[in-house]
DNA sequence: CAACCGACCTGTTCGC
DNA sequence: TGCGAACAGGTCGGTT
């Protein structure tokens, strides 16, 4: 659930209360959270090192210490940063909890346990930050950040036209852009007035320009109200205001902000996507093309 | 390159 | 009221 908005807000506001501080130890209750070391070694490489930098790439916060060391931390779907006490009581969901000289812990709670943290190390040779082991350098499947002035309109076109495949799985795939998920997405593409099973490479400029437009907007406009606060994202480190901007994200059947039609939910790639049948039309042609997908998926469940 | 599926997880909501 | 199914969805790895 956390995207881009949602992460950058942890970011900020871990960054506030943490940076400068000595991490003096780490305790884990559910080891798998950790991508590469087992417990005791990942408690032992982050221990004296101090908290230099926070920030973020993508969906990850990056956690920069001293020594060339980095900690990456993914949110996935209920992943929650605090900071506690060390003496206070420890919550149902706590996965990994890092202690602070000054008697602070930064808790990592997760109810689904899909959250991950990662320990890096710069390699001597290539100066990158890389994993233990065969992983690769950090950030070598992150596509680009979308609100970085390097995300042009010009490179986004490049881009899109080298895929053949629809606009929605595209936009959530992270190797294209950085930091998009389902809520972001929709809205995007909402905004954009293009529908989700839209080719990519079917873009007419102007379209492709409302795209992108649509996604720096949407993004910049959710970073500033500190993300959106749905489900499962919620709680001290994240609370924000974007939901009540959201014009069809988990709205199926109100009305589009736009032309009143009933937003209607559809399953593209097995997720729920969000759409204005008045406002988001596919062409004539892209339509065809996906009926007959359509039938040909029913005549082969049928035929089973 | 593209599409799809199962796996990873648990809490909440829905239909009967 | 109770109970199982469906759903929530970010990402990876495997298959077609």
């Amino acid at each position: 659930m956390p995207e881009l908005p949602e992460v950058e807000t942890v970011a900020r506001d871990l960054r506030g209360l943490v940076l400068g501080a000595t991490i003096v130890g780490a305790r884990c209750a559910w080891p798998r959270t950790l991508r590469t070391h087992d417990p005791d070694r990942f408690a032992a490489a982050v221990a004296g090192r101090t908290i230099e930098r926070v920030g973020r790439r993508g969906k990850l916060i990056v956690v920069e210490l001293s020594d060339g060391v980095a900690l990456t931390i993914h949110l996935k779907m209920t992943g929650r940063l605090s900071l506690a006490p060390a003496t206070a009581a420890d919550d149902d969901h706590l996965r990994l909890a890092f202690r602070l000289e000054d008697g602070r812990e930064i808790r990592f709670s997760d109810t689904r346990k899909f959250g991950r943290v990662g320990l890096y190390e710069r390699d001597q040779l290539s100066g990158e930050l890389v994993e233990p082991g065969e992983g690769g350098p950090l950030f070598a499947r992150q596509g680009p950040e979308p609100l970085e002035p390097s995300f042009t309109l010009r490179a986004f076109r490049t881009r899109l036209r080298g895929h053949r495949g629809r606009l929605k799985p595209l936009l959530l795939d992270q190797s294209f852009i950085a930091g998009i998920g389902n809520i972001y997405a929709d809205e995007a593409l909402w905004r954009a007035r293009l529908h989700p099973l839209r080719a990519a490479n079917s873009l007419r400029p102007p379209d492709e320009r409302r795209l992108h437009e649509a996604i720096r907007a949407v993004l910049a406009e959710a970073v500033e109200r500190r993300g959106s606060s749905v489900r499962d994202y919620r709680g001290p480190m994240g609370d924000g205001t974007m939901q009540g901007q959201l014009a069809v994200y988990q709205r199926t059947g109100r009305p589009c902000p736009r032309c009143g039609r009933p937003i209607r939910r559809l399953v593209i790639a097995g997720r729920a996507s969000h759409v204005c049948p008045g406002c988001q039309r596919l062409p004539r042609a892209a339509r065809a093309a996906q009926e007959a997908v359509a039938r040909s998926a029913s005549a082969a469940a049928g035929a089973d």
